[in-house]
Parts: C-alpha cells; structure tokens; sequence
DNA sequence: AATACATATTGTTATAATGACACTATAAAT
DNA sequence: ATTTATAGTGTCATTATAACAATATGTATT
C-alpha cells in the first residue's frame, strides 16, 4: 500500500488528480476531417515547443491516453467531443501506430526534452472521423485549434504526418466502398453537393451526366419532394440518405478486381 | 529504487524473469490462416479450464504481449515463428478489441479464476496472416496447437469468436483488392489451384471460363514455360505473381461503387 | 414584362466488361 | 487403343462505362 502510494507521488499527473486513470502506454489520436465550402479540412492542435532559445509552434492532431474503463471507441468520441462539442459522430480505427520511438523520431529537429512524453512508450490507435462543418459552432473551438486544408498539411509532430497518411487513405479506400460520405452531407442535400465532395475527397472532377446515371442507382439514396431554397438560379432536388433501406440492400461484393 | 524493486517482487512473471519486458496492456492475438488440399484453415491453441471440479479443453488464437522494444508487427512475426517455424510471412493489422471486460465476458461459463489474465486489463491488436500449409513442417507445431477448418469454428475463450470474424471479414475483403492470394499459393501455381483457393476463401464457385479470361488481365500473374508433373492427366501449365510488376502497375482505383 | 444569369437536368453512341453456357485437347494409366 | 481426368478455349446477349452538349427553370436585374 505505502509503496503504490509512494509511486503515485512520484509521478503525479492531472487525470491522476482527477481521479481519472488511464491505461500508460495507450492513446488514441485523431484525425478529424470536416467539409465545408467544397472544401476537406483537417482539425490540427498547435504546443509551442522551445528550441535552442527560441519558441517554435508545432502542429499535431487532438489525442488523449486511453482510461482504464473506457474502450478505445470511447476514447475517440470522448476526443471528438472535447473538440468540436459534437456527439454521436462517425468514428473508425484505421491503424496503430507502435514505433517505439514513434515520439522520439524528431528529437533531433527540435532539442526538445519533454519527459512526460518520450520517457514512457506510447502506443497509439489512429482514428479517423468524417464531420460537417455546418454542424460545428466554430466558438466552440478549443483556442489553440484550427481546421487546416487537408490538402496543404505541413509538417507535424511526432508520426503525425505518417498518421495523416494513413488516415488519408484509409478514408478514400472505405469511401469506396460504403456510403460514408453521407456523414459528410447535410441531413437533406443535392447531388451536385454530393458530387462536389466525392470531387474533394478524391482530388478529381467527374462527369455531371455519367456521376448522377450511377449514382441515382443507389437504392438508398432517396429523391425527396422538396427543392433547394435561398439560391439565386434554379434550384435543385433535395435527396436523403436512407440508413435502412443501405443496411438491407447491402450486399458483400465479391467478384474480385484484377 | 527500493519502491520498484518491491513492486517487482510482488509480481514475478515468467517475462520479466527472461528480462524481456513487455507493456502490461498491450497484446497481439494472430488469427494465421493457412491453405492446404483445397480446404480453408485457421490456427488455434488449446487450453485446459478447470469448471466446477472437472476439466474442459478451451480454444484460442495464438497471442502475446508486445515487448518494450518491438513493435506490434514484430510481435505478431514473433507469434507466427513460435507457431508455424516460418519467417517473413505476411502480416496485417486489422482490428483493436479494447472492451474493458474482454477477457472476463466469458468468465461465468467457466466459473474460472485466473488472474494473471483477469486481475488486469488488456488491450488487444488482431493481426490476421496467411500462409501455404505446404511450407509449414507439421511437426513443429506446438503440442496444443491445431489447424481447424475456418468454416468449423466453435466457441473460442475471450472475445476471440469476434476477432475471429473480424479477420475473415477483412481477409475477403482485402483480398478483393490486393493480391494477398499468392501468399497462399507455391511459387508456382496453376490457374485452376488459384481458382479453388478463391472458392475456398470465398465459399463460392466460379465459372472456368470466366474466370480465367478475368485473371489473364492480370499484368503480375506470369505463364511459365513449364507444366504440373505428377499428375495422371493433362497437366496444367504453371504460373507465378511477379511482385514487381505488381508494385508498378498498381494504380488506386477511385472509381467508387454504386 | 423582358432579359440575363446561374445552375439543374437530361440522352446518345461507341466501347468495354460481364455472365451464361459446352465442347475439344491432351497426358497418363490401363 | 481406350479410358480417365482435368486443361483449355469462344460466342452471344446484356450491362456498365466514358465521352460528349443542349435545354430547362428558378431568381435577379432592367
């Protein structure tokens, strides 16, 4: 007993003060990507990093260690929810990240000692998660927070930049295969929105014509009687996304691709 | 010093006496898949449960925790070398199981206590791999381990029937879009051997014809000049998947589906 | 009321991929 | 020479794809 005690002091440590322990060597990052203005956007988090005297502004994604009753889902809802105060939203695990040296790598780029987190070994769990930027209240934003191009991420901290990789492509690989741009829409949306993302997230433009033939295929995406409002030109037909009808008419694909 | 020394004491552990020190939460369990005789099998390891003063036989995959100075990837090559002899297989990460309760969810079927697995909790990463049973010499193979036919699976302890299921959803899908199959074939197969290992996999026939008009687009799967022996029929001509042919003519297909 | 504006909506054609289907070829064993 | 067992091959009807441009319809402007 006086020796957990003893140790407890030797290493103290706010979750520890917050009667909130957390498994040491776990974590979780996440990689949060929002659509806005047809634009894919990536959430970052800034910590000044002294080096040789001076102060840098490094860039990583939101993480956290993994609690000791929580399950690795939780952690990353728990993430979410911190960062853009939303519940409920679409999270995957695409890879874990175990280099043991994974937060030493760029040691040597920063001469930077932070012992609370290279002393220790931390293996983490990459998630991704797909949000609408329209859903977010921007005050929300935790201040040292901002929503970066995904298409202009710079170098990051630690693997981070390998993480977004990672992330990157795992995100287009399920794209497509499941409907999960729909996380991406509005409840009700037209097909050139729809249209609009696949195009951001792929880095492409498809043809109007031949997109919406396929498209219109989907038994799930459903043509709603109402039309676009608040547009200056002819507006266009509302459609939805039908979770029941996807679930029920979801059939594994296997014919092979050569 | 004197703290961590008690400490130590107070938890002996087979590992720590082999000074191979692992993290206590993280562990990788390997689903190995391997092919032989058209049949689709998978490698689980046997353990004796005591219940209610008799004895039963519990299954499992193979599993261990992750050292302090490897990553998960050489721990799951450590696994497949304990188990099958063989080295440089291919192995893939597919999923972390992180329910707190994980390995306690079965614990009431077995009125069984052992607490060096259920005093604390483990976080584990599944790995699934393949090989070829012709490479494996059977009589390496741990006393408790067996190869069980993948569409015969039973109860398995832990969450393991989960990982399992796991595994086989991502084998398929993953080997729709990488050609992971020649991990399960010689070096030089037939076009007919291919084709039973995807019935195998799939549980599904397909048309000769088809078939083999789909797979001769394959720029990496290579005729040879030379033909099956030992066969009291025609013999087939060999084939084999040239890697790099594959690595170059790859190309990510953003083509979504309907 | 007429016009400009901006985007929505729609169809054809040529090419390629797919799925269904059955017969001939050939080496080894007898 | 015959049997046996599997290898190897082609056609046709249907469906999917890619490339391509004109018309329709709301709102805003005059």
């Amino acid at each position: 007993m006086n020796t957990l005690k003893e140790i407890t002091i030797n290493q103290p440590d706010i979750e520890t003060f917050l009667s909130i322990e957390t498994l040491s060597s776990i974590s979780v990052d996440c990689v949060i990507f929002g659509y806005d203005d047809n634009k894919l956007k990536v959430l970052i988090r800034s910590e000044y990093i002294p080096n040789n005297g001076e102060v840098y502004l490094a860039w990583k994604f939101p993480g956290n260690k993994v609690r000791k009753c929580e399950t690795i889902e939780e952690t990353s809802s728990r993430i979410l929810k911190e960062q853009t105060g939303l519940e409920n939203i679409f999270v995957k695990q695409f890879m874990v990240f175990s280099d043991p040296n994974r937060l030493r790598r760029k040691m040597y780029e920063y001469e930077w000692i932070k012992p609370s987190l290279t002393d220790d070994r931390v293996i983490t769990v990459g998630f991704y998660s797909l949000i609408n930027l329209n859903d977010v209240d921007n005050s929300m934003l935790i201040e040292d927070a901002k929503w970066a191009d995904a298409y202009e991420i710079k170098e990051l901290m630690f693997d981070h930049n390998e993480i977004f990789d990672e992330a990157f492509k795992k995100l287009r690989y399920d794209l497509l295969h499941e409907p999960l741009v729909f996380e991406l829409l509005p409840v009700k949306f037209t097909l050139t929105q729809m249209q609009k993302l696949y195009e951001a997230i792929f880095d492409t433009t498809y043809d109007k014509r031949n997109y919406r033939r396929k498209v219109n295929k989907m038994p799930y995406l459903i043509p709603l009687d109402e039309i676009q409002t608040g547009v200056s030109h002819k507006p266009a037909r509302l459609y939805s996304f039908d979770r029941d009808i996807y679930e029920k008419t979801r059939t594994e694909r296997f014919d092979f691709r050569v």
